[in-house]
DNA sequence: TTGTATGCGTTATCAT
DNA sequence: ATGATAACGCATACAA
């Protein structure tokens, strides 16, 4: 037999909810009473009173409406997470660190993607402040963020991922640049390969993609016997990209030459750009990548990687997060996570 | 100079939001006026205090709360997503077309991960009722979701993603399975493969990979020349995928031989289990996988991939929930897309 | 230990 | 055309 429709209605309608008045109605107490149970004030309460509430709440599947909760304690137990790019892999598996902890404590996460957008970023900003999230986790490029600004300056907890928001002095939680991109450096040297390429988006004041530039420039410095070229730009344009790459091919003398990839994106770029340009990946040309993506053993002889622990990225910034909701003032903190080289045949220079 | 924090207080504390009465007094107003013109009952004003309204509004900054709006007129603008694998390119892009969708039409957007746990998918879905969403977009593959029929049956609108849900009449969005895999497998055909492996996860009842097998079988019924085997198995397991993937090399006979991956995962790990083999991709054996991923590309000669308009799919779905959730009570409806073939070298047989 | 009464910010009902 | 007032479901100060 099927579940009957307690509405009597025919599945139609916003279903009527159960409410604190019932099941106080219906356990014979005050909705004071059940409020307190629910709230977890179980010193204040008769065991007797108690095993009616909690027979009652079972009975009628009752389940507090956190609409009206958040309204009344100023608590909504939701937090927002805003993200440049909801494609992007790295936001991705961040993301899934951050939703497991905040469910685990008990919040639940409103997703917003900004598509790189500052109006859109606004607007979202404006949605989320609407459903008084109890704080931000913030994965964005933009400069232009006011309004960000002005949500942590009214008392908004905000915890930024990958990278610090200028102007904010906020939580952030990433990995160490400049070890991360001067152990791959180093390791394209050790490797054998003379000649190297840093390709990155434009910076854009975005930290990340200057301290891993700065580390690149750094360990190449210590290293005369080393050509290095550096290049930002929109990886997107596969023409400027083929472009750039073929120039840097065509320059580069007979000697062993990589490419270092800032991040995923330009990782994926660069790897297509090297096919259309006909190269034998990556015998021709080394590369190496930040960000460990799934298909980065599979292409070619596998890319050499620095993988970072997006994972527990994600997890540390929702426990920064929910400690700062839950009252935490102390100074901000930088959590900071170290890069792991992976070695694959990207970087085993072959004689040519 | 500094933006000033507006509490006084230095930073801390939730911030005291604006409220309707404040932009009432400021406009010289009742706050039923300012409701009115909030809900966009034009008519009822004069043009006057429309004015007034509008100036105190923009001078305060002010934002409906939504948690009192939601609390009083039991809308929230809120819409869950419940998805099985977060991490699943699929998933991702699907939601991504879903978070656009959503915005657009003033949707917010609560995001939960089951992680194929039944358990959480209960929580989940009490946690999502809980903070009254208006509608639910799910994609799992559970078979135990008696919380998500009783919701359904007490009439929030679900839409199904990919899948249907058994047992729930709801509308489902996804794509033509028997068209998608009959083209992908008369493909195989065409291209001179003679022996074919169909890789699948465990069919699970799971619409999708029941259906695509059996087109892929229906196709090989016509082609007597042609030998067909299926398999599902979890994937994940590398020893044994790489034990049914080595069967099936050793079975079968000099002629050109491929395998077909059900879904996005099957081809990740296939690819995986054929490099551990030893085989060249793709020249020993062929591949033709389900969706389309942004490495198929570049891996060996390119993979030959059936690709779905995810983000459409994605779009579709939220349209299709916003109308149920403002009222469309018709029969539910299926919307499906095609598969579109994306021919690389992976199914280009080399003589061997 | 328990209950009553008030208010959170909003919309809806009823007057005027 | 406009406004006072009562809910929405819950938590809490206060009273008993």
């Amino acid at each position: 037999m099927k579940a009957a429709d307690s509405n009597g209605a025919s599945g139609a309608g916003p279903q009527r909810r159960v409410t604190i008045n019932e099941v106080a109605r219906c356990a014979g107490v005050s909705k004071t009473s059940v409020s307190r149970y629910l709230g977890g004030e179980l010193s204040a309460l008769s065991e007797d009173m108690r095993r009616q509430i909690e027979r009652a709440i079972a009975e009628l599947d009752y389940r507090p409406n956190q609409m009206a909760r958040g309204l009344k304690r100023g608590r909504s137990r939701l937090v927002g997470m805003v993200v440049a790019d909801i494609l992007n892999p790295y936001s991705v598996a961040v993301m899934h660190g951050v939703e497991v902890a905040c469910r685990q404590r008990g919040y639940a996460l409103m997703l917003c993607n900004t598509a790189g957008d500052d109006e859109l970023e606004r607007r979202h900003l404006a949605a989320l402040a609407s459903y008084s999230v109890e704080g931000l986790i913030v994965h964005t490029t933009s400069q232009h963020t006011r309004d960000l600004l002005d949500a942590a300056a009214h008392g908004l907890p905000v915890v930024a991922v990958d990278r610090e928001i200028s102007g904010l002095a906020a939580d952030m939680v990433g990995i160490d640049n400049r070890q991360a991109a001067s152990v791959a450096t180093e390791h394209l040297i050790a490797q054998g390969y003379r000649d190297l390429l840093y390709l990155s988006e434009p910076l854009d004041h975005v930290n990340p993609r200057i301290e891993r530039l700065a580390a690149f420039e750094a360990v190449l410095a210590q290293h005369p016997a080393c050509r290095g070229r550096a290049l930002a730009l929109d990886v997107h344009a596969s023409a400027r990209l083929d472009q750039a790459l073929g120039d840097f091919l065509a320059a580069t003398g007979p000697g062993p030459r990589a490419v270092f990839a800032a991040n995923g994106v330009v990782t994926l770029e660069t790897t297509r750009a090297l096919r259309r340009l006909g190269c034998r990946l990556f015998e021709d040309t080394g590369l190496i990548g930040f960000d460990e993506l799934e298909w980065c053993a599979l292409v070619g002889s596998g890319i050499t990687t620095v993988a970072q622990p997006t994972y527990d990225i994600g997890v540390t910034a929702a426990q920064c997060l929910m400690r700062r909701i839950e009252g935490d003032r102390s100074a901000p903190r930088q959590t900071l996570y170290r890069g792991e080289l992976i070695v694959r045949g990207s970087t085993q220079p072959v004689a040519r």
